[in-house]
RNA sequence: GCGAGCGUAGCCAAGGGGUUAAGGCAGCGGUUUGUGGUUCCGCCAUUCGUGGGUUCAAGUCCCAUCGUUCGCCCCA
């Protein structure tokens, strides 16, 4: 019998590190609810149409990343490859815009790529993301960028990078577009095989391509920047002088594209150094045509996402999680005191008290030693003589020392406890 | 979708064709049948991801397959 393995790309997360991410969700949900974003909770699945129209036919995400599938009922279904899609779906299906003023939202949960897993990439992956809603203000821009800063500098992150570019309205980027595609077609043959296709299909993302011989060509292309008109480029320095006063540490990157169709004038991205070929935590900008594409009014939208594996990799490097520890270990040995224990160790528990209790009624001897191993404060022991008199032996393993207390008086010792367990632990 | 590296116990691993597969950590048992974190002793892979092949002989070489890691592409 073979055993059943994870799906490629899909892992699990076990105990051991499962604090990170809480600690990530209890920050995110913080920052979040204090800056006014609601959470939204959307499902995990939507019709594939959603996401076609959506994020664009021609990206890689929908035309060869998806996890499509026909359902019983014939319809074609795809796991989210992204959040604000089915944020915006859900946006307009009940009318959020018709509330007035504009809404915040941020939701976290798994998103689904197909694609060949790597550091930093997975099939099944999360985010945590924000969407502001029906605001053209560069402000709002500004908004959603410094709630995504605050959340990872309150995580402890240092030294990330943030790149910060606009790609103007549909017009500039069209005449940017012709104007690129007429500067490196004279080069088309010094091009790299990906960016030569990537000249009629998407030639903006040329500019950040690796490969050195297409940097270099690159590098003397015009810039979006200056392919920006008045107005556009009037409404970027207003996000950066924002930006500015609030003391976010940007640069600016004109060859910074996002990959995704629905992005119009800022564009950021937050990266590291440490996460390998994968740079980028946070990515987002302003997407002022989507709404009205999936069938809403015409509502401009600034957001982003934050990709939690990348982030807790992060994390990681910068400090270890604490190890789990309880308060108090039970072990009991002779029936009658394993059956008092069960009660012993409810009292201490609806006390407020993390308890492990021994199943094992082994050797005293093995029960300590899996009492350090729980990193208990306290043993709390119950045998033959205890069940007796109804009390207990308290061992402050730390200490050594040793108390009888009557089971009954538990619960009354609790703060007395609590004392002794924080003096312990610091 | 493309390229490269790697799969030996729960974890880290040595072994690179010659009968019995190092070592360490963890675990289990004992020293201690009612007192831990130390020590000491013992136990812990009929088998090296899987399937096929070459060979008198295969963790060791070859092929395939699966998984994994890193990179490309793409993105968070």
């Amino acid at each position: 019998m073979t055993a059943i393995q994870a799906l490629r790309g899909t892992r699990d997360i076990l105990p051991e590190e499962i604090g990170y991410w809480q600690h990530v969700e209890a920050m995110a949900r913080q920052i979040l609810s204090r800056a006014a974003f609601r959470e939204i909770r959307t499902p995990l699945f939507e019709q594939t149409e959603l996401f076609a129209r959506g994020i664009g036919e021609a990206t890689d995400v929908v035309g060869k990343e998806m996890y499509t599938f026909t359902d019983r009922g014939d319809r074609s279904i795809t796991l989210r490859p992204e959040g604000t899609a089915g944020a915006v779906r859900a946006f307009v299906e009940h009318k959020r815009f018709a509330t007035g003023g504009p809404q915040r939202l941020w939701y976290c949960g798994p998103m689904f790529r197909y694609e060949r897993p790597q550091a930093g990439r997975q099939r099944q992956f999360h985010q945590i993301g924000a969407e502001l809603l029906g605001s053209a203000d560069p402000r709002a821009d500004v908004e959603a960028i410094a709630v995504a800063v605050e959340l990872l500098g309150a995580l402890g992150l240092q030294s990330l990078r943030m790149l910060v570019n606009s790609v103007g309205d549909r017009t500039d980027r069209a005449r940017y577009r012709s104007q690129l595609v007429d500067y490196l077609t004279p080069h088309l043959a010094d091009l790299d095989p990906d960016s030569q296709d990537r000249l009629t299909r998407n030639p903006l993302r040329i500019l950040d391509s690796k490969v050195p011989k297409t940097q270099e060509i690159c590098r003397d292309a015009p810039s979006i920047l200056d392919a920006l008109s008045p107005e556009s480029a009037a409404r970027f320095d207003r996000v950066q002088q924002a930006l500015t006063d609030l003391g976010v540490v940007y640069q600016v990157d004109s060859r910074l594209v996002r990959g995704l169709d629905y992005y119009s004038h800022t564009a950021f991205e937050i990266q590291s150094d440490d996460l390998g070929a994968q740079a980028t935590v946070c990515g987002g900008g302003r997407y002022d045509g989507l709404v009205s594409e999936l069938g809403g009014p015409e509502t401009p939208a600034v957001g982003w996402a934050i990709g939690m594996e990348r982030l807790i990799l992060l994390l990681q490097q910068l400090q270890p999680l604490p190890a789990d520890r309880v308060d108090f270990y039970v072990i009991s040995r002779g029936d009658r005191a394993e059956q008092q224990a069960l009660k012993v160790a409810q009292d201490l528990r609806q006390a407020g008290f993390s308890v492990e209790m021994d199943l094992s009624a082994s050797a005293f001897g093995k029960q300590f030693k899996r009492a350090d191993r729980a990193g208990a404060a306290a043993c709390v022991i119950l045998g033959d003589s205890e069940a007796e008199t109804g009390t207990v032996q308290l061992k402050w393993l730390a200490a050594g020392t040793q108390e009888t207390i009557a089971q009954a008086d538990l619960a009354t010792k609790a703060e007395q406890f609590r004392t002794i367990i924080q003096g312990d632990r610091a």
